[in-house]
DNA sequence: TTGTATGCGTTATCAA
DNA sequence: TTGATAACGCATACAA
């Protein structure tokens, strides 16, 4: 790879020359800069970026840390942000943390070492005062996750809210024994999103019994394992509130498999709206996120971060959300079940 | 953020004895070590990667390329690349092409910089002269896309055998007018798996009807498309054969809403056997790839090219599938068409 | 066993 | 308008 001292052998200028036609110095007299872009035509000169970031300590590249690749509900954000970046001549990379705080520990390290520009975390499993601590010296955005007194840029809907929401609709539907099916409470968002199912139950004055609520892994095997632990117990319920669509999903398949019908023996809700989810049969009753606003959003305000415009660290960007009716809430019973 | 430079000032040493029990050289006497490792601890020093890696060319990152992020198809494969990458303590970087030739082009140019130690590419748009030419220099490998010509390291199933079995099997079914919904030929990957689906018929003898071959946006809603086009162009045929899963899916959408049913009025079959074809109803007859360990392979290759034990750069790994039978392919019919 | 000095490729400051 | 030169933080060859 020819070097900028390459330029200068060959151009016959300074390495400062070569760096002010390099970045389109106005102070370049036309004959020069042709010399030097001659030269660097004629080598094949591009400037060495690991040199420029460290010179600079700027990279042009923004980290979006992703608590599972593959999770179809995050392509659809990625593309908003994508969209976003492109336009501000950012490029994007995604790194998976498993929800593990070692790797995201990794990740933050690369940001404090400016081997990034910005982090938009969809992750978030570090401590919430490290976070703010972090996110205080550098851009970083927290999406879909954290609750809403963390003092750090968060771009989400709210989680309690459309949860307790969707189980409103579920007991306007004249179900009374409800169970959820919920993700680790040990994050704040399964966290918000239990208490909006507590509350609902609470605002209608429905008795609250804790052998319907259920943990499991957030994904379609720990939907069904939550389902089949349900019915194994011999406890009644005639509807699933569940915390997420492949929780929902997995449950249905458990019910099916024991031989219920959705939604005529069990109606099941779940949460995000992933593209699965109108393409199952039973088609799923579900809360729409907005999904590519979620990732402009995100990635604007980081850009703003970036900049260092936005002093306002604290500052939170909820979203709406939309419950989105479909085969698996069924209809309405005659009787309270 | 210390530097180097303050540690030295703190304990008394010089940088490359700092350096040298940064890196547990074994030349350091335990009581000079111990005054360092003190002062790194109160300085709470990290080396600077950026500078590091400036200097040492070396990153240990890698960059897996996506054509596109979250199909579901990659997320296994992304788990068997990072078991392997972990275990030799690399870290996964993904990045998202959209399969643009701009955005690849970049990618690479991080490569050739440096900037990440070797690239994983499973989108693969840019021509093969050109990625065979960057690969005899750099460490890359191929997966999941080209053809067994291109000279450098791919990790693969064949894909032309694959689809060549599953055509057959659905023309042992009986079927004798089978329609062909394929993703961009432009793709090597998608025009091998159309050669397999002409290899059967031809074997068969059975006469090939370009009608019946559609081109499609490899997603479910390419594969609604496509199929409302093979209805309305009122073409005969009795089963559809797809280079993926989400084209299927796509395609018996568009068959339930022309009230046809899956498997009984046509029969279909996917590719790649993703998370969902195995939910969804009429459950998938599909091919599976060998995803965990596609990624594994992949993975454990790179590695060999990065510390250059592998000079031949030309090796081809073939991967087995599996012909997987669901409900979507249907009983053999009685009478043929 | 430890220290000195050089260079990696670039940008930026200052002087001319 | 241009050039000389000093950083950026680290690793390492060589000397001591």
């Amino acid at each position: 790879m020819a070097t900028i001292q390459d330029v200068v052998k060959l151009s016959g200028v300074s390495v400062a020359t070569v760096s002010r036609v390099l970045h389109d110095s106005p102070n370049v007299l036309p004959a020069t800069r042709e010399k030097v872009l001659a030269a660097i035509k004629e080598l094949d000169y591009r400037p060495n970026r690991l040199a420029q970031q460290f010179r600079t300590q700027r990279t042009m590249n923004v980290l979006v840390l992703l608590p599972r690749l593959g999770d179809s509900f995050y392509s659809e954000i990625l593309r908003g942000i994508e969209a976003v970046a492109a336009e501000a001549g950012y490029h994007i990379f995604v790194a998976n943390t498993n929800n593990s705080v070692e790797l995201e520990t990794y990740f933050f390290e690369s940001l404090i070492q400016k081997q990034i520009d910005g982090i938009i975390n969809f992750s978030a499993c570090l401590p919430k005062e490290y976070m703010e601590e972090i996110a205080s010296q550098n851009p970083v955005v927290v999406a879909c996750r954290y609750l809403s007194e963390a003092r750090l840029p968060n771009v989400t809907i709210d989680n309690m809210a459309a949860s307790k929401d969707m189980t409103e609709y579920m007991l306007n539907l004249g179900h009374r024994r409800v169970a959820y099916i919920g993700g680790n409470t040990a994050l704040a968002l399964y966290r918000s999103r239990l208490s909006g199912y507590y509350q609902a139950l609470e605002e209608m004055n429905i008795p609250l019994d804790e052998e319907l609520v259920r943990m499991a892994d957030p994904d379609i095997q720990g939907g069904y394992d939550a389902a089949t632990g349900l019915l194994r117990s011999g406890v009644e319920f005639s509807a699933i509130v569940t915390s997420g669509d492949t929780l929902a999903i997995g449950a249905i398949k458990a019910l099916e498999d024991h031989h219920m019908t959705v939604p005529d023996d069990i109606a099941v809700c779940g949460f995000d709206d992933i593209e699965m989810s109108s393409l199952l049969r039973p088609t799923l009753t579900t809360v729409r996120q907005p999904r590519s606003l979620i990732g402009r959003r995100s990635m604007e305000k980081l850009l703003e971060r970036i900049s260092g415009q936005d002093s306002d660290s604290g500052e939170q960007i909820i979203l709406d959300y939309e419950i989105v009716i479909r085969a698996s809430s069924g209809k309405i019973r005659s009787e309270p079940g």
